[in-house]
DNA sequence: CACGTTCTGTACTGATCTATCCAATACTCG
DNA sequence: CGAGTATTGGATAGATCAGTACAGAACGTG
């Protein structure tokens, strides 16, 4: 009944509300969705970050009492944890899709992706309509150098989005789109820069406007 | 005795030890510096964050009681806010100069900027040396949101520094070394988020090189 | 030297934090 | 229906949080 063993094992059978986790003979069965949960308590730490989210407001965004979250989630650390992994999985599927997109010339890949990060920056919103960010940069910013596991985390989706700008670019370089002399390396890490200053721009009040214009004024850099 | 009157006063006296605040009769002076305390607590918050900062972190950090902690600064609060007025202000300093340095060129004042970037990205470090990125960037994304004292001070820090921008880049543009048909407020709000990408950049491990490279390639935005 | 004032260390307050305990509940299966 | 098990709500524990109260120490001034 370790930790790990909780968190993996009900991946397969959580659309059948009426089986338990172990697959031993059932008793009460939970009366919400774990997959909802995770997305309330991720969007609670997404909006709040980790320190500024008691347990009390976890309770309260998921609408489960303690002991569900205690139960299905082990601690805050472990709840975070997976909140983090599944934002960053719900962010990775979209913009692998973007830029592995072989429809797509290398340079449209990347516009692709600027004008994807201005929408989900203004999809989601906090409560007062301002901005919250990217969960992933807000954990570097606020969590990444205590916390390992979390350093772990983004530094695994950097690489792997570091990896799919490298793709994009390099396909742009054929398709003649992308015409700059840059390795595709530099290039990979200034997209990815650029992608974190929109994001901070947005959460310092940028309007979309100003997002565009950053994106459209980066996007000149590969074609010098 | 209110908190204003309090935190005012000292400006102008703050050399002389044996002085009060109030230019009444002298008690019991002080046996620590005043801004070598703010200086200590600035770089707690800066490595830290708010939250992650307790009040025992911040009596560890000055050296100080928390009697002279609050005695001197009223809240953790309220110290936040000077040791992040402090901050801007000595950044604005430097950034000042180099944006406004009438003998560089327009491209080589952004050039110089991205430079001091780097350079404090690797001049401030944690313990474990690894990147605490900087204080306006952290502020912006842990607590802008929710506290509008902070979210102020930025904001007229953002409006400060997009000001500078324009001016150099308007002179690159004049005496030709910028060539970028785009506006002067989008190449400001472009170079800005470069920055901020730089310092999240940093913050997620990236190197000299790699923050090097970023800064290359977003000047060729400006001279496309 | 004594007074007035400020500083400082310690103990403390009440609130809030994460996490656990436990009894009551609700369900499946034999 | 009874046995067995997981979930749930509420109470609680123990630590830590920001901030305060207070007494004594340390100084300039008269």
């Amino acid at each position: 009944m370790s930790a790990s063993t909780q968190a993996r094992a009900p991946a397969l059978v959580l659309h059948c509300p009426f089986q338990n986790r172990y697959g031993t003979d059932m008793a009460r069965p939970r009366t919400f969705d774990e997959e909802r949960a995770l997305d309330a308590a991720m969007r609670a730490f997404w909006a709040n970050g980790y320190e500024a989210t008691s347990t009390q407001d976890l309770c309260e965004a998921t609408g489960l009492g303690r002991s569900s979250i205690y139960n299905t989630f082990t601690s805050k650390h472990d709840l975070f944890r997976r909140a983090l992994s599944r934002y960053i999985e719900l962010m990775s599927v979209p913009q692998a899709e973007i830029l592995e997109d072989a429809e797509r010339p290398g340079l449209e890949r990347i516009r692709a992706l600027f004008a994807r990060t201005v929408d989900t920056e203004f999809d989601h919103r906090g409560d007062d309509e301002s901005s919250i960010g990217c969960l992933t940069v807000n954990t570097v910013v606020e969590l990444a150098r205590r916390d390992p596991e979390a350093a772990a985390l983004v530094e695994r989706d950097l690489d792997f989005r570091l990896g799919l700008l490298r793709v994009a670019l390099e396909a742009g370089r054929r398709d003649g789109t992308i015409t700059t002399r840059r390795d595709a390396d530099a290039l990979a890490r200034f997209v990815n820069a650029t992608i974190g200053g929109m994001r901070v721009s947005a959460q310092a009040g940028a309007d979309r406007a100003a997002l565009e214009s950053i994106a459209d004024t980066a996007l000149d850099a590969l074609r010098p």
